[in-house]
DNA sequence: ATTAGGG
DNA sequence: CCCTAAT
């Protein structure tokens, strides 16, 4: 069975995160010592974390050093009603730049000269968050950034960076999001594969999972949010530097919460006329 | 023994 | 990830 292709799972990056953010960069082999963090992080070596928070840094600061004007098409969002979204199926041509996950740090908010982290702090800072208030429910946006101002120097525009970045990482799956409030996400299925819930299989079963429901409510969510986040961004389209990444984000949001629903109506249909699914 | 940086 | 120099 090969190597276990010793790529970094989530577990991992929010451990890492999460110790940066406790012991301060640099200090791999405290990080490493913390019982806190030892158990996820048996496989690494001080070496490994240092790498691992050099390449973080570079892809979550430096999108592109070159202010490569990011052209994104708003027009396609100008021009797509609201309305359109939860029901019809139109086109829906969404296309935005090569731009990965370009994030836009900050990197230029360091007056006190007292800490020296400088990259990801962000991401680190609200999984020290998470994991310090470890309530069940999960924080909302505004607790989290609470607890990072009375800890941390921010920016003004902190709150927003913040939204944009809780975004983000829900999307990416390091983060779960209940109802205004962000968990830190278990998701331990199966050792943790990403490649797992990649593929949805509609398969005849004798099961039924609740989870339809809750997949239907999801969506239903994404769907209304999107598009909130639609109308808020044409209302504020005028402000083209700041909205841009969340322009970016919202995009992806469309899609994913678009093709969501074609799933579920799919499903939706295939068990109105009798058939049972089962979601894998 | 640990860390930073280049390969 | 591995290797190497510097602390």
């Amino acid at each position: 069975m090969g190597n276990q292709k010793q790529k970094w799972t989530a577990e991992e990056e929010g451990a890492l995160l999460a110790g940066v953010s406790k012991h301060g960069p640099g200090k791999w082999k405290n990080i490493l010592k913390d019982p806190e963090f030892a158990p996820l992080l048996t496989h690494r070596s001080n070496i490994d974390l240092k790498d691992k928070w050099r390449n973080l840094s570079v892809s979550t600061a430096a999108p592109g050093s070159k202010e490569k004007i990011k052209n994104i098409k708003i027009k396609a969002i100008a021009a797509t009603p609201v309305a359109s979204i939860p029901n019809s199926a139109p086109p829906l041509a969404i296309c935005y730049n090569e731009s990965s996950d370009a994030v836009l740090d900050d990197s230029s908010q360091n007056a006190a000269e007292g800490k020296k982290e400088n990259a990801p702090r962000y991401n680190a800072m609200i999984f020290e968050a998470l994991s310090t208030i470890k309530d069940d429910n999960g924080s909302d946006a505004n607790a989290i950034v609470n607890f990072i101002e009375q800890r941390h120097e921010v920016p003004p525009n902190f709150k927003r960076l913040m939204s944009s970045r809780l975004r983000r990482l829900v999307a990416q799956g390091k983060l779960e999001k209940v109802q205004n409030c962000y968990k830190i996400k278990k998701d331990s299925l199966l050792g943790a594969k990403p490649s797992a819930p990649k593929q949805k299989d509609v398969k005849p079963q004798q099961s039924l999972t609740s989870g339809l429901v809750i997949a239907n409510e999801s969506v239903k969510d994404a769907a209304l949010n999107a598009a909130y986040r639609v109308a808020e961004a044409e209302n504020k389209s005028y402000m083209a530097a700041e909205a841009v990444k969340d322009l970016e984000m919202t995009l992806k949001s469309l899609e994913k919460a678009y093709s969501m629903l074609q799933l579920i109506n799919e499903i939706n249909e295939k068990c109105s006329r009798g058939e049972i699914v089962l979601l894998a």
